[in-house]
RNA sequence: GCGGCCGUAGUCUAGUUUGGUUAGGACGUCAGCCUGCCACGCUGAGAACCCGGGUUCAAAUCCCGGCGGCCGCACCA
């Protein structure tokens, strides 16, 4: 802490309520605390949940998605598929004059005119010796590099407790889907499009993590994959959002060195070729309304291309959605990728099983296929004990290839084998293509559970008269009302406990505060977002009417409480306003 | 991970320069009283020197290491 920041700032008073109030706070605090980590307290963990509920409503059950849960480590195998392994691990030198770290292959693209892609196949060996031969030096002070390390940012563990078997914590929960493909795309009865949704901790083993919940070493990662057929057009939640507006900052602009926002219509964007697929133009729309309903408005959000460099080993195009926050300006909470086909297939080749769906064609499609029979009774005297071999290779051959070259050279050669015109018979014969194997393409939202709760928290932050508020959107609110007596004597305590718990029954989530001050219970109740304030006072006990207080004007109104729950329930589904909940009530 | 600044109850802080009484205050919390609508008041209670080592008769204070925080650099697939 210096001195001249005297003036906390949001990030600073947001940490501050959160840990005297419970929201979240720094793991592990009596071992010293460790980076990165974080604990939710009750009122945090019920924001959160609060969140992901509102993610479902309006993304999961709309459009039929399944959400599953798989295990966060997986083996090693699953990540060298997946493209992690080679991504995560890059190797580093450090300058020994100046100790600033640089990427080794970047050094090597830079100065050594190595591509890309060779760099990333050497070895550390082969790492140490390029910058050697290059005499490649310290961009900043000159200086002579040391040794080359990998820095893996991944968690590696040994799956079983005596075995050399490799694992990694998950880095996303993405993966988790794609290995399971087969078996989900059977649960949904062999139809696309279709979306698989998982909410899970991921792991990511930052250098230095120190910006509270919007980087955290383990976290909550929502990762929603999004499967379709990449040549049909079936995007049908398009027509009711495509004249609503996105604000993009494209790639090309920022090349150009402008970060501008342009407003531009989901329609325009896909016509213009902005955003690449139909359902991603249309999950970056969903995407922007859930952050509206957190309390984030639209114009304190953006979507951000990444720039080729930038993007993620997997992604054809992607856009980082980004929420303005008061420390650093724009900070990610969405990323919405097109990963078009390429963890399926990669998954594919790594472990041999077919990842592609069949899709029937409207018509069978009738066409000509050549085909080469061996006839072994040429074949057998003329290769003898091989023509079981010959025969076997004759037939997974390519038979256009074959033919081609009896007409250009009279024979066709397999390994040492020579094959005339007379040892097969081809022939022709007309089948009928009744659809066509393909992989299916993959669009993924994919939010940061919990840079989601903190900039609901950012948002929902104001003071008045001096007093903390968190005006929570009322449907994210960790508890929706308090229950006061006015003062805690002549049976108002008693009452009030009674009203209590029928809104408990109500399933409700309410507190029950008599201590202290009627202010003081408002103000510890408008400093973690309780909505409503009910209050039990001398009227109460002669006609069963309590006064509702809503935290953001503090008006209040007059209620039978036998009318409390249905009030409660059509104003928390925004079926009512405020005003709506009773007579207007003067003090 | 590097450099700079820093670490005292739940929170903010006095004390550290110059080692020396029972580590002081405010807010919050809890109990009791009070309280007829926005942190009222009174009485009382509980609650702290980041961790480890060293120097010293004596360490919150000086030194070293670790952990953590803020800022900058790097990193953020």
């Amino acid at each position: 802490m210096t001195d001249e920041n005297k003036t906390p700032d949001k990030f600073t008073i947001i940490n501050e309520l959160a840990r005297r109030r419970g929201f979240f706070w720094q793991s592990y605090e009596i071992y010293g605390g460790v980076s990165g980590f974080v604990t939710y307290g009750f009122l945090g963990f019920k924001l959160k949940q609060s969140i992901e509920k509102k993610l479902r409503q309006l993304f999961v059950n709309k459009f039929g998605i399944l959400e599953i849960e798989s295990p966060i480590i997986a083996p090693s195998k699953v990540f060298e598929a997946s493209g992690h392994v080679g991504h995560f691990k890059e190797p580093m030198v450090e300058c020994l004059k100046c100790k600033r770290r640089f990427r080794a292959d970047h050094l090597l693209q830079e100065f050594a005119e190595i591509s890309p892609s060779e760099a990333e196949k050497l070895s550390l060996e082969e790492v140490e010796t390029a910058i050697d031969e290059h005499k490649i030096r310290c961009p900043e002070c000159e200086g002579t590099f040391g040794e080359p390390k990998y820095f893996l940012t991944m968690f590696k563990t040994t799956i079983g407790p005596y075995s050399e078997a490799v694992g990694y914590g998950r880095p996303e929960a993405a993966q988790g889907i794609f290995v399971e493909f087969r078996r989900l795309y059977e649960m949904v009865r062999e139809k696309l499009p279709f979306g698989v949704m998982q909410i899970g901790h991921a792991l990511r083993n930052e250098i230095s993590p120190r910006q509270g919940l919007i980087r955290l070493r383990e976290f909550t990662i929502i990762d929603l994959e999004f499967f379709f057929n990449p040549e049909e057009s079936n995007c049908f939640p398009l027509k009711d959002v495509e004249n609503e507006t996105l604000p993009l900052v494209l790639a090309e602009k920022k090349l150009r060195g402008l970060e501008e926002i342009v407003e531009v219509t989901v329609k325009k964007a896909l016509e213009k070729g902005y955003i690449k697929a139909e359902w991603q133009a249309v999950f970056m729309l969903l995407a922007k309304k859930l952050l509206v309903a957190l309390g984030v408005p639209a114009e304190k959000q953006r979507f951000i291309e990444k720039l080729p460099w930038e993007k993620a080993h997997y992604a054809l195009q992607s856009f980082d959605q980004e929420v303005y926050v008061e420390r650093w300006g724009w900070v990610e909470v969405s990323g919405h990728a097109y990963r078009t086909d390429y963890d399926l297939k990669s998954h594919m080749q790594f472990s041999g099983v077919d990842m592609r769906v069949f899709k029937e064609h409207e018509k069978p499609v009738e066409r000509m296929q050549t085909a080469v029979k061996p006839l072994m009774t040429k074949l057998g005297p003329a290769f003898k004990k091989k023509a079981a071999k010959v025969a076997e290779m004759l037939s997974e051959a390519d038979p256009g290839e074959v033919e081609a070259h009896f007409k250009k050279n009279g024979y066709y050669t397999l390994e040492e084998y020579k094959v005339l015109p007379e040892h097969v018979e081809i022939t022709r014969q007309k089948v009928k293509e009744r659809g066509k194997r393909f992989i299916p393409h993959v669009v993924e939202p994919s939010f940061g559970s919990d840079r989601l709760v903190y900039v609901a928290l950012e948002y929902a932050y104001r003071v008045k008269d001096g007093r903390a508020i968190l005006s929570f959107p009322r449907d994210i609110a960790p508890i929706q009302a308090g229950v006061y007596p006015l003062v805690s004597k002549d049976g108002l305590p008693e009452k009030a406990l009674q009203v209590y718990k029928t809104l408990i029954d109500e399933g409700f989530t309410v507190e029950y505060d008599e201590a202290g001050s009627i202010g003081r219970r408002y103000a510890r109740a408008d400093e973690i977002g309780v909505p409503l304030g009910i209050t039990v006072d001398y009227e109460t006990l002669k006609d069963n009417t309590v006064t509702i207080r809503d935290r953001d004007s503090w008006r209040q109104v007059r209620s039978q409480i036998k009318n409390l729950p249905e009030l409660l329930h059509k104003y928390f589904r925004w079926k009512a306003d405020f005003k709506d909940l009773g007579k207007p009530f003067e003090v």
